[in-house]
DNA sequence: CTCCATTTGTTGAAAATTCAACAGAAATTC
DNA sequence: GAATTTCTGTTGAATTTTCAACAAATGGAG
C-alpha cells in the first residue's frame, strides 16, 4: 500500500488528511488495490454500487452503451481521480455505467459504507472524508454541467468547438492536447465519427484552427 | 420564517434535524426567503455562486440559453427541492446556469459559507447538514447521468422513448404526466419542437402510446 | 524491416433534424 | 364571454447527420 501514497496524497478523497495517518486511515476504510489490463471492466453496468473507485495509475474511461451499441463516454478518469463515488453516496443499488481500462492500470476500491458510517474505532477523520467527498460530488457535478452545455449544441460543428473552448480554457493556451481519440471524442460529443473528421478537416481548410491527431491549435 | 417549516422538514438538507431546532438553525444560517413572479429569474447567469436555493412553493426551471438563443433545460425544481448548491459548494466564482420561475414562488436563500464553515456558536449541526448535503449531490450527479443517457440517444424518438421510459419507472405506472409542455420538453430532450410533437403523433398512430397534453400512456 | 492491426480521413447516399410558416385548439385576460 | 395570446400539430424544403465502405497513414509486434 505504501507504494501509493504519493498518489493517495493527492487524491481529493484525501485532502487535509496528513501523510502519516494515511496509512491507518486507509486500513480502517478495509481499502484494496486491484489491477486491470487494458480494455478490462473495471466496473460493469449492473454491477452493486458499494466501492468508491480511486485511479491509481493508468487511466479509464466511464461508458454507457445503449441497446443498438452506440458508446457514449461520460468521462475519463486518470491517476488521482475518483470514480463511482455518486453511485456509492446515494446508496442506489446498481451502478448504470461501465468503467473500462485505457491501459494497465491499478485501481483502488474503498466500500463507501466505511466512509459514511463511522467505524467502532471512532477513527474521527469521517467528517473530513464526508467533507471531502460533498467537494468531490460538487466538482463532478459542474463537470456534467460542462458535458451538458457541450453536447447540448445541435451541430457537430457548435458542439466540437465548444469542446475545444473548454479545453483551451483549462490548458490556459489556444495549443493543446485532449484526451481522446477520434473515436473516443465522437463518442463524448455524442456524434458520428467520420462526421466528426470531416468537420475538423473544414475547420481546418477554414483556418480556424490547427490540428496534429490528439494536439490542437485555435488560431 | 414560521409558515415553511412543513416543506422545510421535507427538504433533504434538513433531513434529521429535528424540528423543534429548525428555527435555530435557519437562524444560525441567515436563511432568508425571497418571492418572485412568474417568469422571473431567480438567479442569472454570471452571479455569485454564493447562495443554495430552496423552492419552497411554485417552480422553477434550471436553463442554459446558448449563443444562438437556443435553450436547454438542465432539470425542473419543486417544492423542498434544492438547486445551484453544486456551484456553491464547490465554490467556482459564478453560477453557468439561470433559473427561471415557472409561476409565483418562494424561495430560500442560504449563503453556503454557513453551512460549510462552523459558526462561531458551535451548533453542533453542520456535520449533519454537510453528510446531508452530500447526499443530495450524490443524487444530482445520478439524475444527471439519466439526462445524459437519454440526450445520448441519436434520434428524437429515441430520446423520446428513453424519456418516458424512466417517467414510467419513476410514476410506477404507465400512466404518468410529465412536468413539460411541448417547447419545454424539447428543450430539455434538445430536440426541436415541432419534430418532437411529429414523432408523438406518429408513435400515437402506431399505437404505441396514448397521450394527451401533458398525460401519457404506454400501451 | 516487414507485416498486421488500428486509426484517421473521405466520399456519396439514405435518413433524420431543423427551420419557417401556418392553422386549429386551448388557455388567459380584460 | 369575447378577444388575444399561447400552445400544439402539420407540412415541405433545406440542412445536417448517420451509415457503410474504402484508402491512406500510423503504430506496434515479431
Amino acid at each position: 500500500m505504501k507504494k501509493y501514497l504519493e498518489i493517495l496524497k493527492k487524491c481529493p478523497l484525501f485532502d487535509r488528511i496528513e501523510e502519516d495517518r494515511l496509512l491507518t486511515v486507509l486500513d480502517c476504510l478495509a481499502a484494496k488495490v486491484i489491477s486491470f489490463d487494458k480494455k478490462y471492466t473495471i466496473m460493469a453496468e449492473g454491477n452493486a454500487a458499494k466501492y468508491i473507485g480511486i485511479m491509481l495509475s493508468g487511466s479509464a474511461q466511464i461508458v454507457q452503451i445503449d441497446y443498438y451499441g452506440n458508446r457514449s463516454i461520460l468521462s475519463g478518469i486518470g491517476p488521482t481521480e475518483m470514480f463511482a463515488e455518486a453511485f456509492a453516496c446515494a446508496e442506489v443499488g446498481a451502478v448504470p455505467v461501465s468503467v473500462i481500462a485505457n491501459e494497465p492500470c491499478d485501481v483502488m476500491l474503498i466500500n463507501c459504507d466505511r466512509i459514511l458510517h463511522t467505524c467502532r474505532n471512532n477513527c474521527g477523520f469521517h467528517q473530513q472524508l464526508i467533507f471531502n467527498l460533498m467537494k468531490d460530488l460538487a466538482t463532478k457535478t459542474i463537470l456534467f454541467h460542462q458535458k451538458i452545455e457541450i453536447t447540448s449544441k445541435r451541430t457537430t460543428r457548435d458542439k466540437l468547438m465548444a469542446y475545444l473552448m473548454f479545453q483551451a480554457k483549462k490548458a490556459g493556451s489556444h495549443r493543446f492536447s485532449i484526451p481522446f481519440d477520434r473515436q473516443e471524442l465522437a463518442d463524448y460529443l455524442e456524434v458520428d465519427r467520420s462526421g466528426l473528421s470531416a468537420e475538423i478537416g473544414k475547420l481546418r481548410r477554414e483556418g480556424v484552427l490547427e490540428s496534429h491527431k490528439k494536439n490542437f491549435d485555435l488560431l
